[in-house]
DNA sequence: TTGCTCCTCACGTCACGTGAGGTGGC
DNA sequence: TTGCTCCTCACGTCACGTGAGGTGGC
């Protein structure tokens, strides 16, 4: 009884927007167009909101969140959620959402290595500052409509949810230093120059807690490399573009710093 | 004379257009109404761009996809950017795309919580709808135009920056656990439910590693833990709704586990 | 009775998109 | 000569914002 009182009970607008920010011209405009109308009206002409209608709203919210035209929304939405199908719809959220943060990852590492170049050199070359624009703009909006996180991340994330963030975590952690990596190649500094060995150095840093650290983090490392002939596309090129730059910097890192190579390292 | 070159070097709106993934009519509009004047045009009346322009283009795309109308963006372009100037502008930027992923990643926190809310009850209440489209309205756009990160990693940002992705990752694991904690709470879960359990679990292992790990990591803690009362008025009140939740879920913890706490944790 | 919320037109606005018709460079 | 890029009007569009004037509930 108690639950079918939860899931009829009626709000107005007024509430509604309260509570989820938006404004009444907003929710009334929804009505209008007809991608959320609402459930009914008072007697006196007032509309109404119940549960379900929350539960569109919050389609609407992320998807307009993501810059898709509310026409296309309408075609997206879940009328009458089932349990499994608002499930997977939170999963597909998740999947998107870690995509954003793994984009806006990459737009730090450019501006960090901006202002590396920057702090030498002076000034920022055209390349810089076109990559800057590049990558603000896909961190922004746009085409992530039909974007799946690749199950780099995805497969995890069904498996073990507890898991999932320390996957993300080395993923984002190897992605930065291969953004950083391209730049640099791309700015056409040497591989001995002190940016690059600083990178060497945080690279090998990285390899050492991988795969002598704790079991986690081993497992994490090694499901992301493992997967790598499954990364996205973009992901791919990335890392054909920083590699080489990367392993020649890795090498003088070694060889100036006298370090021992374990034989499970090749 | 080859800066000189590089400084003078002549683009059509078609090579800036393709270069930055912006459309030509973008730039003409930008043209017209002032926010991007060329930097001349040709004898046949086309225009051209320099490389100080693409550094305007770049603060230009950079407060665009922070929400911020093209009218209030003018005012705070920088024209004729020095070297310091351009390094200030940059360390914003940094800070805006830090605080961006935090809000990100509150955002996953939230929509966890609602799937484990959904799974093990059924259907998502009121709260956990709402609380979602809050959170996905605040991740995406508006606001952030006058925000600073508000020194919890801005300071430590100007002092190391090998340090700074170490003390961000601490913060936002914090974060996230209070986040879904708030949530739990909020969602009416008792401290003993199994959601809560397995919450106190990872808060617990992240003291250990927090406390017993390596000195990188228990610095980053120090660091993020020793500055909370400067942390942003929302994550105080967030840590409020938290902490008494999690505090009583640990203790269930660690009694039912038999968990032997050293001396040095209270 | 007095605020307060809500209603429906209907025009305004912001950031471009989209042809329409024409010109200059390789 | 032929594409191709670029030019300027000028109207269209998308997602609401903003009054204007009026009605119902505590």
């Amino acid at each position: 009884v108690s639950e079918l009182d939860e899931d009829e009970r009626r709000f107005t607008v007024g509430e509604v927007a309260k509570s989820t920010g938006l404004t009444v011209r907003t929710l009334q405009h929804y009505d209008n167009i007809g991608i959320l109308p609402t459930s009914g009206r008072t007697e006196s002409g007032r509309r109404y909101y119940i549960r379900n209608d929350i539960l569109k709203l919050e389609q609407i919210v992320f998807y307009k969140s993501l810059g898709i035209s509310l026409n296309e929304i309408k075609e997206k939405l879940i009328d009458a959620p089932t349990s499994k199908r608002m499930e997977q719809m939170l999963i597909d959220h998740l999947d998107i959402l870690l995509s954003k943060i793994s984009s806006l990852h990459t737009a730090v590492s450019m501006i960090e290595v901006s202002l590396e170049e920057l702090r030498s050199s002076g000034n920022l070359p055209w390349e810089a500052c076109v990559g800057l624009i590049r990558t603000l703009e896909g961190s922004s909006l746009k085409d992530w409509a039909n974007y799946k996180f690749d199950h780099v991340i995805y497969d995890n994330l069904e498996l073990e949810n507890a898991n999932a963030s320390d996957i993300m975590d080395t993923y984002l952690s190897i992605r930065s230093l291969l953004v950083e990596a391209a730049m640099l190649s791309k700015l056409g500094r040497s591989a001995g120059d002190p940016a690059a060995q600083a990178l060497a150095k945080r690279w090998w840093d990285l390899i050492l807690v991988m795969t002598g650290g704790d079991e986690t983090v081993v497992n994490a490392f090694q499901t992301v490399d493992k997967n790598r002939e499954e990364w996205p596309e973009a992901d791919q090129s990335l890392y054909q573009a920083a590699e080489p730059f990367l392993e020649e910097a890795l090498g003088i890192y070694i060889t100036v710093n006298h370090i021992e190579v374990p034989d499970s390292l090749k």
